[in-house]
RNA sequence: GGGCUGUUAGCUCAGUUGGCAGAGCAGCGGACUUUUAAUCCGUUGGUCGUGGGUUCGAGCCCCACACGGCCCA
């Protein structure tokens, strides 16, 4: 027989023939074929999935149910997770995606043929049964087969008793595995529908157009970041993929939409981590006559309402959590946090030359070309990075927007109008980490195209994350933007943070992983 | 990129000083018409990640590589 190798999947397609509980299970199925039985069905009506069951008979006792539903037929569908054999009764466990079922299969119940299905089914196969819901003797609600049918042979072994897939190497490569034997995983992926879908349904209740922009362009911008190259070949065109959505989004509130979002797939050409993967997913939105301090506002009222709606839906992820979102949430400005932090003496924090060699004897471990670096960098950058080193990693668990950038490190930010070396915008920090970043727009074509050519100087001397000019986007700003702020959101994290997962992989289906061999 | 660490049966894992490759579950054969990780009797299953090296002898020691994990940059 043939395979076909995945990409993401090298090595796990080996030779099936070589291993026994393989060989028996094609054996079972070729059995089937024989007697005129296809391992491989097409369709099946299921009219009553696991959970729908327990909801309209798992009140009602053997007597209730054996007085008023002997003749109800209920057909149901799904994975044989447990086979219990007495001889002539057999308990089967079938598991579809809103639960588990039992199925009592008796001899007497079936016709002859159909009981010595039994013998050639394993746990992992699909199975197809009908019949009137009862409760055994322990009290277990089930199904008393009346019909049992083979919907689709499993000939690779699943674990699916004592043991599960726990290998992380498995259970990402072979995604399909670990949701089979871990319902919990399927819940988590669940939960992000359910997250996704309530950041959707409240931005849309705030009026905002949900929109698409290009993931492909001839420019990467929006972001500091490494792009993937790609080309397209009739036009024989280098084009990159996107790592931000911004600056299509902005053109869209020159254009008058006036409250857009996007939810999707970023790239970044950068490492992995638990905490970085290189396609990732961002929400990102824009509203037209708004500041950063009313998308603050507005972030806490998202975030509250999507946290209460998945602990509603889930409550097992409220369990155990180190952080709470209650609103107002705590606000700090970026240099006044540094000071405090860092116990700066008086006035050394707006002295250039004073703060630099402050920063410079901070790391005297540090290589030349590294202490090259840190002497080298603008006053703002500095502010940054020791806002970064020093303030972070004491940020505690609880939400904290942390305003007033420094300009240098914000090139699509807008001045403050109190003081021209910090712009309006802030960074959102739940247990420590980043989960968004957002501000007041700048709307002056003027100066972006002067904060452009500041990137693109950057990346002339080596900054390889630095911004291109995007002068379409300068003609944009020229027919005027009505002034927006914006507000960028990671998804994957969002997840993680609400669903207590300590890696990005547990909330990426097919994370990235090295082809094996 | 650096440090530490893992890879043994389908799954989860033991494996002593370098001396015949182990367990539970799954599987296979048998008993059993109300079980809940059913039970009982019997039993099969291995390229010890890959490639070298040391040794009379390597799952174990050494080197390289592949793929993971954790920490750091």
């Amino acid at each position: 027989m043939t395979r076909s190798n995945s990409p993401t999947c090298g090595k796990p397609v080996d030779n099936p023939d070589k291993t026994t509980l393989e060989q028996v299970r094609r054996q079972k199925a070729r059995r089937l074929r024989e007697r005129g039985i296809l391992p491989y069905a097409s369709g099946f009506r299921v009219t009553d999935p696991a959970r729908s069951v327990h909801e309209r008979y798992g009140s009602l006792t053997a007597e209730a149910l054996e007085a008023e539903h002997a003749g109800t037929r209920l057909s149901m569908a799904g994975r044989l997770v447990a086979l219990r054999s007495f001889g002539k009764t057999v308990f089967l466990v079938l598991r579809d995606r809103s639960g588990e079922i039992q199925a009592l299969v008796r001899k007497n119940d079936l016709a002859e043929d159909e009981f010595g299905l039994l013998e050639d089914l394993d746990l992992g196969d699909h199975v197809g049964v009908t019949g009137p819901p009862i409760r055994t003797r322990t009290g277990e609600l089930s199904i008393a087969a009346r019909s049992l049918v083979l919907l689709t042979k499993s000939v690779r072994p699943l674990p699916l008793k004592w043991s599960t897939v726990t290998d992380v190497e498995i259970r990402y490569r072979q995604r399909y595995a670990d949701l089979a034997c871990n319902p919990d995983v399927a819940e988590d992926f669940m939960a992000r529908a359910l997250i996704i879908r309530e950041l959707r349904a409240f931005l849309d209740r705030q009026g905002f157009l949900e929109v698409e922009t290009p993931m492909a362009a001839t420019l990467a911008g929006g972001a500091a970041a490494r792009p993937f190259l790609t080309h397209h070949n009739a036009l024989d065109l280098d084009l990159y993929l996107r790592i931000a959505p911004e600056l299509y989004l902005k053109r869209l509130i020159v254009g008058g939409l006036e409250r857009v979002y996007e939810i999707g797939k970023m790239f970044r050409n950068e490492g992995i981590s638990t905490r970085h993967n290189p396609e990732f997913t961002m929400l990102e939105f824009y509203m037209a006559y708004a500041t950063y301090e009313d998308l603050m506002d507005l972030t806490e009222a998202l975030l509250c309402h999507v946290d209460e709606r998945l602990c509603e839906a889930f409550p097992r992820y409220a369990d155990g959590r180190t952080f709470r979102l209650a609103r107002p949430f705590r606000r700090i400005a970026m240099k006044d946090a540094v000071v405090h932090r860092a116990e700066l003496p008086a006035g050394l924090v707006d002295d250039e030359e004073g703060l630099r060699r402050w920063h410079v004897e901070r790391h005297p471990e540090a290589s030349p070309a590294d202490r090259e670096t840190i002497a080298r960098m603008s006053h703002g950058t500095r502010i940054f990075t020791l806002f970064e080193e020093i303030v972070e990693p004491s940020l505690g668990h609880d939400p904290v927007f942390v305003v007033d950038f420094p300009l240098d490190v914000s090139p699509l930010s807008r001045k403050k109008e109190t003081d021209g070396s910090l712009v309006d915008r802030f960074e959102l920090y739940i247990e420590g980490r980043e989960l968004s970043n957002a501000f007041t727009e700048l709307n002056d074509p003027d100066d972006q195209a002067e904060r452009f050519r500041a990137q693109v100087e950057a990346k002339r001397r080596g900054d390889e994350e630095a911004m291109d000019f995007d002068e379409d986007y300068v003609r944009a700003l020229e027919y005027g933007m009505p002034p927006p702020a914006g507000l960028g959101l990671g998804i994957d994290r969002l997840v993680m943070l609400l669903c207590g997962k300590q890696s990005i992989r547990d909330v990426i289906l097919f994370p990235l992983m090295k082809p094996e061999e």
